[in-house]
DNA sequence: CACGGTCGTCGAAGCGCTTCGACGCACCGG
DNA sequence: CCGGTGCGTCGAAGCGCTTCGACGACCGTG
């Protein structure tokens, strides 16, 4: 029977009448915190299902104290990468449905007072924090308010805190590796906008300073650049880029938006891909097989995936490590090769 | 005192305590639902600030039968168009809260079967359905179920629903008003992936009729080609249209994501733009402003807006039109001009 | 055979809030 | 001066669920 009209709620007594059983022995049945006998058992799942109960959820966090849900706090801010976000929120609630949670959306405009009231109010049992900065104000609030939460990036102060990330710093590196090994001796990071470096966001400093790292281990010359969003923006910084430094002849970009026009603009420059400019990005795994781009993909699912698992542990009270990095593996395609003698 | 931790839960009965009231006269000054003195209303404000209460979401929503919560439904599928998505989203969002509702996010791959949950559960007060299908299965159930609703799109038969959407069909035909106006002949829609016709999505098809009614009606040559998503797809799509119709100099684009590699393509054509073939598209407005592009911007933020303002109409029992659809407007920019001769 | 120990079930007591009816009080008109 | 009428406040009764303690029934053991 599936066509239950709203309105005329089943409750638990109901259940337990059709049943013939106790209201606490359904409760039990569903939960399984007690030991319930296989016949009575089957009896009252039969009577679910014929039923279509479904328990009431403000009742049941009121009872229990878990709401079952939690709290996906989104940025939204310029600069965003939106398709790794969405990538990221899906892989978040398909995760999240298969713990028996529902996920809240929370736009960070809402600032900290929102968190007080998430919080307050019981709406969520924990948070799963996007687009962490540096020093995020959010960060010692959440300890503070002892909400259990995972941040998605991590802080320069993660003690005490559960942080999932891909290991950008190593990102950078393995992106300078491969050019080095390929013979290139001058290499750029076009990187993300101007903003995001100033608001202090983590994986684009990480990779920033790992380029900067492996490049001098390896010692080749590398500059670091940002760049804006937009492909005239695109085209303007990357004109810069090349009139300053015009024997790069290996490319990091780490700016979703800005690989398609960065590949279109190259040959109107006269450098052809990878002949004598090789592309390495830092970027969604799709837009990079796309375009048949060289590049270290952006693993939002698994990250996603990896927070809400961390999230369920600390709602369940057990140990959870303060960092975990997810390890980059870089793929290579047709926008690199060696280096122009 | 803004620092509250969790775990000691203000009640409703400290604050009433604190002011020297009955709770229940507590509750009546934050709902405003019976008249309280103004002296006493101010003695509770200030305790209530004091102690930094929030109710308890799931012992209101219990007792009030209301949760404050309404969710939003996102397909996330193929060929969707991500950023729009997004800015939508955030809308909600902030429409949502600034009527004292939060946003629940469910994914449309619970199917049928989340609604059920949804509904069954009290989990939320309302739906805000996106992607909707001429003929989506889920529009049936939402009337069956008597949940409110708002619909993003409109399906075939929307009787006793209430949607919003822009005017897609008035879109397509603006667009080739705009080029018939300036004298192109032969026009061409490059639109949605293909995938997205064969499901039936409404605004595909909409533009689509749009394109075609006016062209007819201007007297003008159309041909409507679906196009892939990815650079090296949209290529070989623009090349194959362009080698099957030479003579069309005037392009309508209704795919964001194929926008900036159509722009990129065609001058290796040998079509400059504007001179040789106009650019026209339908794409969020962002992305028209950063390439210039003469368009019909899809006014993401302001049908989430109408759409949670409706829904909180409907929450109320008031009465909603069953169909609201904005009026696009062009935007002229670059990628438009009179045709050549 | 009496005893303690499980196992399976039940009843009742809340969880924190809203809401309904009742009540006390001041103020009005007759 | 008294009864009616609002107004402002209070107390109590749930909302539907979980959970705790209790209680038979049944088992094995000394």
């Amino acid at each position: 029977m599936t066509g239950r009209v709203a309105g005329d709620q089943v409750t638990i007594a109901d259940v337990a009448r059709h049943a013939g059983v106790a209201a606490s022995t359904v409760s039990y049945v569903l939960s399984g915190k007690r030991a319930i006998s296989a016949t009575t058992r089957g009896r009252v799942l039969a009577s679910v299902r014929a039923l279509g109960y479904h328990p009431n959820a403000g009742a049941r966090a009121l009872a229990s104290r878990r709401a079952n849900v939690i709290a996906l706090v989104l940025p939204l801010r310029t600069g965003m990468q939106v398709p790794v976000v969405m990538r990221f929120a899906t892989a978040v609630v398909t995760t999240a449905r298969r713990h028996d949670h529902d996920v809240l959306l929370v736009t960070a405009d809402e600032g900290p007072a929102g968190l007080h009231r998430i919080a307050g109010s019981a709406l969520v049992d924990g948070v799963l924090l996007m687009d962490v900065e540096l020093e995020d104000s959010r960060v010692p609030l959440l300890r503070e308010l002892a909400l259990p939460g995972v941040l998605i990036g991590h802080p320069t102060d993660s003690s005490g805190l559960a942080c999932v990330d891909l290991d950008f710093r190593r990102a950078g590196e393995l992106c300078v590796e491969h050019l080095a090994g390929a013979g290139h001796r001058r290499v750029a990071l076009l990187g993300a906008p101007a903003a995001v470096y100033a608001r202090g966001t983590g994986f684009a400093h990480r990779t920033r300073a790992g380029v900067l790292a492996a490049a001098d281990r390896f010692g080749v010359d590398a500059v670091a650049r940002p760049c804006e969003e937009g492909p005239a923006a695109v085209r303007r910084d990357l004109e810069a880029l090349l009139a300053d430094h015009p024997d790069v002849t290996g490319l990091v970009v780490q700016n979703e938006s800005a690989v398609g026009p960065v590949l279109a603009t190259l040959p109107l420059l006269g450098r052809r891909v990878p002949r004598d400019v090789s592309v390495v990005a830092v970027c969604p795994d799709e837009l990079a097989e796309q375009s048949g781009l060289t590049g270290v993909p952006v693993p939002a699912e698994e990250v996603g995936r990896q927070a809400v698992t961390l999230l369920m542990r600390r709602l369940r009270d057990e140990p959870v490590p303060e960092v975990t990095l997810l390890e980059p593996r870089l793929t290579v395609r047709e926008t690199s090769g060696g280096a122009r003698r």
